[in-house]
DNA sequence: CACGCTATTCACATGCATGTGAAGTTGATG
DNA sequence: CATCAACTTCACATGCATGTGAATAGCGTG
């Protein structure tokens, strides 16, 4: 095996390309959209601090294009931001500080939007008297208490990481190994 | 326009099956295979304690097979059970009580394996010091720490509502007759 | 013992999302 | 003012998931 460009313990890049997958195909089978997902994490595990369109596809080797429509989608849903380098054309994009965060607080909302769907449910079926009433009542106030609990997951780590802007690394150890 | 089968608060089929379609469809955004999402909530909103599956396809306009493949996955992820009818050839499916209590914590299982992925993340990057690194295991560190409060807030569930298990999910009043 | 109903499996068609290549647009530079 | 570089938009091809129809297997019934 040839470790070329790892320095005793620095990056292993065709491990970091692996993590890379791995989290994107994860995130992939549960919604998320796949070309994003591999730009995100890519962006992530870049120790420069903003990297063009042009880096990106050729990282990821993909057409520039795809990278295009990834990061609009994340721009958008408030995952990176871009930043237009002042002396030059290109475009830097960069993760913002709070990125899981804010991905988190996304799912909230769906909770949310669970919770209030189902309560029109509930108005459907004429209240909560029959069984199905009662079935979807409950499912109610499920959706309810997990997103309220959520909310509140949300604030003990804001205050857990003080600032959720830029924490220094506080986890050394990796919590298990395979 | 006759609004022919709808006593006074009873219930309002049209919208019952308006909510069906719109949760579900709220559903398959984030992942959830269309069909089950279809069967699981038409089974949720029916009075009657299990369908068979000719039932389902005749409620939802879909054919029999579509029907097969859904409930063989909302089986397989424990939403639904079916019940061999003893005196016939039917089986009716049928709503595991703590269905979304289930579904939550598998959830928090994909929150627990998105956190060991970055643990190895965080190895491929030779540690949390250079700035990928340290992003990486920040990452980590608050999957972890959602996946625990995600068991948390299950377990509060749980204890709120009693008995998670078989617990006849009549909370309010209802007219149980088989 | 044969028939019929119910559910499943197989092969196929349809629809949708996603990535590519070519052309277009914009801003920097000599 | 012309040229070049970088990103974006458009039209198309590919792959994947999903639902349908035909054929099959199993169990209750006459």
């Amino acid at each position: 095996m040839d470790v070329s460009a790892s320095p005793a313990a620095g990056r292993d890049e065709q491990a970091v390309g692996q993590f890379v997958e791995s989290l994107a195909r994860l995130m992939a089978e549960w919604g998320f959209p796949r070309m994003s997902a591999r730009v995100l994490l890519t962006l992530m595990s870049s120790d420069e601090d903003g990297l063009t369109a042009a880096d990106l596809a050729d990282r990821l080797n993909v057409s520039p294009p795809a990278i295009s429509g990834a990061v609009r989608y994340l721009v958008q849903v408030g995952l990176i931001e871009r930043r237009p380098v002042p002396g030059s054309r290109r475009d830097l994009y960069r993760i913002r500080d709070n990125a899981w965060y804010t991905s988190s607080a996304t799912v909230g909302g769906v909770y949310q939007a669970l919770a209030d769907l189902s309560a029109e449910g509930v108005r459907a079926l004429g209240g909560s008297d029959s069984p199905a009433g009662a079935r979807i009542a409950e499912m109610h106030d499920f959706f309810n208490f997990v997103q309220e609990e959520i909310a509140g997951i949300l604030n003990r780590w804001q205050q857990t990481n003080t600032s959720p802007e830029r924490s220094p690394s506080r986890s050394a150890s990796t919590t298990q190994n395979s």
